[in-house]
DNA sequence: TCATTTATGTACTGCTTCGCATAAAAATAT
DNA sequence: ATATTTTTATGCGAAGCAGTACATAAATGA
């Protein structure tokens, strides 16, 4: 039986509450100034068990990295099956980014600020592929979902964009970017709010 | 005199070469996976001198931060009024932009990709209150140079964007750090250049 | 010539880092 | 009960790190 327990010692903690901890404090402090004695200290696991069950801090990074974006994809995709009319989506999807990108009016916790792959990947990007391949499939995501979605809308004559439907889904990801990265320089959510409504409009219609 | 020789033995190298190495250095690795051993094996010059002429590591980032900064600001200035209409000059200024951050056609060599300011920062600006300052002030002037621009062209009936002049600065800023981040994930320049083209149309329309 | 000033070079310190080797513990299977 | 399997716990080890002390070198001022 699948329900049946697996044959050794059972683990003392949740992979997913650990993969939650682990991922916070990358997000916080990026990766290469994250030391495994800081996650191993905060989830309550031993380094021993990390690499057991995550492989070296590079796979736990990118497990990382990866848990977020399936998070930030499955938040997309209902925003805008939620909503019929496409702009009032694209807000909805906007809109639940910056209450993760900027999590208090007041800053000072809550979470840290901003994308947590876009604003930490791209300094290791620089050096490791690897890491650099991770970015360019999770920016090519983003930028899919939002052409799709545009070009749903141009076919029920919805909307007619100047620009294609690709162009347009790269200029709302490369919106979404730059407000990610002035959440991390503490713009308040009001204001991210005001300018991606703006932008939405302006890249629409 | 100011052109008479300081007192002491004069240093072997200079000052502004050994500034553009590191700045490389920390624009390809970021702050944090860069090492001190890394910038005095690079510049040649060793660790006690970098201390006595920078400061610490952290003081050598920010001022490549600044650095960097002062250069993209001028060759935007040079740019804007190198050419009277706003819309060419504001191409002008991103495929400046676009040539930095996206070297060399082919990938490898030719220099870091994305701009080093936005793609460095902000894994540390999560942790560092300081590196957060100096991200939140770089990006501002951006924005207000962007602005600025924007304003003088609809005060001369150049333009009448839908959108106010700060919002449009907002909007011209978020593209440029769109286009930074996808050259750094290894987007061709040939297609940021395409991207930045149409998102400049669209905005200022 | 000799003191003064600044830069360089060597070497060191004290600390942190990642990853692993080894043993003990806790469960199941037979 | 005993063997097997998996996780946990302790602790090591080799390397790398930032920053500094101290002696030396190279210039100027008097």
């Amino acid at each position: 039986m699948s329900t049946s327990r697996p044959r050794g010692r059972p683990r003392l903690y949740d992979k997913e509450t650990a993969l939650t901890t682990m991922q916070r404090i990358f997000w916080e402090n990026g990766f290469s100034a994250t030391s495994l004695d800081q996650i191993s200290a905060e989830t309550g696991i031993n380094r021993p068990s990390l690499y057991a069950a995550f492989g070296s801090k590079k796979d736990m990074y990118i497990k990382c990295l990866q848990h977020f974006a399936e998070m930030m994809g499955k938040r997309t995709e209902n925003a805008i099956l939620s909503e019929p009319d496409l702009s009032k989506g694209l807000e909805k999807v906007f809109m639940q980014a910056m209450e993760i990108y900027r999590p208090e009016a007041s800053m000072e916790d809550g979470g840290p600020l901003g994308c947590f792959v876009t604003c930490t990947a791209p300094a290791e990007a620089g050096a490791d592929e690897e890491i650099r391949e991770v970015l360019r499939m999770v920016l090519d995501t983003i930028d899919q979902s939002m052409r799709e979605t545009v070009e749903v809308a141009i076919k029920d004559k919805k909307i007619q964009p100047r620009q294609s439907a690709e162009i347009t889904g790269h200029l709302l990801g490369c919106l979404l970017n730059g407000l990610s990265l002035r959440a991390r320089s503490g713009t308040s959510r009001k204001e991210l709010q005001l300018t991606a409504k703006a932008g939405i409009s302006q890249i629409l219609a």
